[in-house]
RNA sequence: GCGCCCGUAGCUCAGUGGAUAGAGCAUCUGGCUUCGAACCAGAGGGUCGGGGGUUCGAAUCCCUCCGGGCGUGCCA
């Protein structure tokens, strides 16, 4: 399904029939590269594999680009293969093994574009894992949105993929939130309760201490503070937790497992995960407290895991339990973790801590999304959760909406630090190439209805009458979509797909233009026909590639 | 100070060591009696932050300087 990778095998065998002949040196182990030219004159796929190949055989590149081209045996997915200077192989696909591809994109329907880089890998991708403290806000949908496009792209790329957000349901900020929520809540009954210092001074915990005490009334209040906490706390933390699910469900994120940290302690695995550090000379008791001992990992600090003054754990202790039961207890083949820039300083442990448990650095991922600042104009929106919320994952969702934020979001990569203007996003909404790439879906559709309404039956529509160069390029553009699935999954990069779903409306816009499909001349039903089946494999195309990035399809615009 | 990330067209951003560095927005010019003009065709716009180096070949790799962001807690 992968055209690049036939062609590299085909490369590949040419070369190695080249050596055997005697007509080229052996060379060692090389990959072929191959690459799409950026000029049509250069063909469709090209290989410098010539030029990497001269050194090591002592000969010139043009040289070796004609043994291994006059290697390269009779086949019919190639029209033409030359070299070109300075020392390139240039490939062209033929016409025919275009044409047959429209029938196998349709065989293949919404499994077209699925590859098997993955061979059943299992994975997980942890992803958002904010604090169940109030609603997100729009510094996580960045997050959000890589981490679910990439679960989605590594899905498709053949691995085995559990989405996962991790609960911090224990720890320092819970129990802020739970001060915090009492004193609102004694606030709700009249009260003259402070709050306590730091507090979440947010809007959301009035609401919702609101709700709560309306819902008990003052009989609990005259207990202990503990007492009103442990009453109150789990339906405060479900409430919350039924807040970010459903902005996050709105955006188009959905999870397999919610992990709640609590539960490492309450299970035991933070004691045997501590233990199984114990075991390996890793742990050491100092200053009261207890350390992982991660110089001896090549880190440049050790951390603690158990604090001092209160005996509980730090984060990173819990994380570290957190670690323990995805490497060892669940056994993930790859755990990929998507963090805020805030978090990266996080990262040199947790890869320490990877080593502990006996893995490679490498099987733990930490994918760090830059900062995103959003400004009005010329004003930059400040946002701060302790100091309140300004601008919530909701509100730029009614702002712009899931499409494009999705879009936006998913095409940028990740290292770099965007810029989000919410006047141009609101202004430009029209003109975004978002709608772009969605009204090319919705015009396909409308061909369809139209192919439809006239009782164009074109089932057994005939390739062969695809003659235009239109054509010819928009079923290139299609079939690259499974070497982009495969790439971006290799690259862990899913802003490659809006690139090429912009690409794939593109190409079928130009199509369109120039070739018109439902004919009004009954000589011309062959070509309508044909076309008709090529319109439907960019269909498939176009909203399997939406369907990755998590976008919704549209009928109509 | 040290560590990580970034610097590409007026703006927002792509770019896998390869051939003449791309797209969207903005600006300008053309194109609808037939399947959707939320479209298409074209134009202008670049010291790829500066300087060295490696290489047949560097926006891409290395060094250095400048500029910006984020870290550098027994916070999370």
């Amino acid at each position: 399904m992968r055209t690049a990778e036939t062609l590299s095998e085909l490369v590949s065998s040419a070369l190695a029939a080249a050596q055997e002949s005697g007509s080229l040196p052996p060379s060692g182990d090389a990959a072929v590269n191959i690459e799409k030219p950026q000029l049509a004159e250069h063909g469709d796929f090209s290989t410098s594999l010539p030029l990497r190949l001269a050194r090591a055989m002592r000969m010139s590149p043009m040289k070796i680009g004609e043994m291994i081209a006059e290697a390269i045996p009779d086949n019919d997915l190639l029209k033409r293969v030359w070299v070109a200077a300075p020392g390139f192989i240039n490939l062209e696909l033929s016409d025919d093994f275009l044409r047959g591809q429209v029938a196998t994109i349709l065989s293949a329907g919404e499994e077209f574009g699925n590859v098997d880089t993955g061979a059943g890998q299992r994975v997980q991708v942890e992803f958002v894992s904010v604090n169940p403290t109030g609603p997100l806000h729009v510094g996580h949908t960045r997050g959000a949105v890589i981490g679910s496009g990439l679960a989605n792209l590594l899905e498709a790329a053949g691995y085995e993929v559990q989405r996962e957000y991790y609960v911090n349901d224990a720890g320092n900020q819970m129990q802020v939130f739970n001060d915090t929520l009492y004193a609102r809540v004694m606030q709700a009954a009249g009260h003259d309760e402070p709050l306590p210092d730091p507090a979440y001074p947010g809007e959301y915990l009035v609401d919702l201490a609101e709700r709560l005490y309306a819902r008990h009334g003052d009989a609990l209040l005259s207990r202990p503070k503990a007492e009103v906490i442990a009453a109150l706390a789990p339906a405060a933390l479900e409430s919350t937790l039924e807040l970010i699910r459903d902005d996050l469900d709105e955006l188009g994120v959905r999870y397999d497992r919610w992990f709640s940290e609590k539960s490492l302690i309450e299970d035991g695995q933070f004691d045997r995960a501590i233990k199984f550090l114990e075991a390996r000379g890793y742990l050491a008791d100092r200053e009261g407290a207890r350390w992982f001992l991660s110089t001896r990992l090549g880190e440049e600090k050790d951390n603690v895991l158990i604090r001092s003054d209160k005996g509980g754990p730090t984060y990173f202790g819990t994380d570290f339990a957190y670690h323990y039961d995805k490497f060892l207890v669940r056994e993930f083949d790859r755990v990929i973790n998507v963090w805020g820039a805030d978090h990266h300083g996080h990262v040199g442990r947790m890869k320490a801590v990877a080593r502990a448990l006996g893995r490679e650095p490498d099987d733990l991922v930490v994918i760090i999304n830059q900062i995103v600042s959003f400004k009005e104009g010329d004003r930059a929106v400040r946002f701060s959760k302790r100091k309140g919320v300004i601008l919530t994952v909701r509100e730029l969702l009614d702002e712009v909406g899931a499409d494009a934020c999705r879009y936006i979001f998913l095409s940028r990569s990740p290292d770099s630090q965007m810029e989000f203007d919410l006047d141009l996003a609101r202004r430009q909404s029209a003109d975004n190439p978002v709608y772009y790439v969605q009204y090319a879906h919705a015009r396909i559709r409308s061909i369809q209805r139209e192919a439809a309404r006239r009782d164009l039956d074109y089932a057994a529509g005939d390739v062969s009458n695809l003659r235009h160069p239109m054509e010819m390029e928009l079923i290139k553009t299609i079939i690259r979509l499974p070497d982009i699935v495969h790439h971006a999954a290799t690259r862990l990069e899913p802003h490659h797909l809006p690139h090429y779903a912009y690409d794939l409306a593109k190409s079928l816009q130009r199509f369109y233009e120039e070739c018109r499909v439902v004919s009004n001349d009954p000589g011309d039903l062959p070509v309508s026909q044909a076309r008709l089946l090529l319109v439907d494999a960019a269909r498939v195309a176009l909203a399997r590639t939406l369907v990755i990035m998590g976008m919704t399809i549209p009928e109509r615009m």
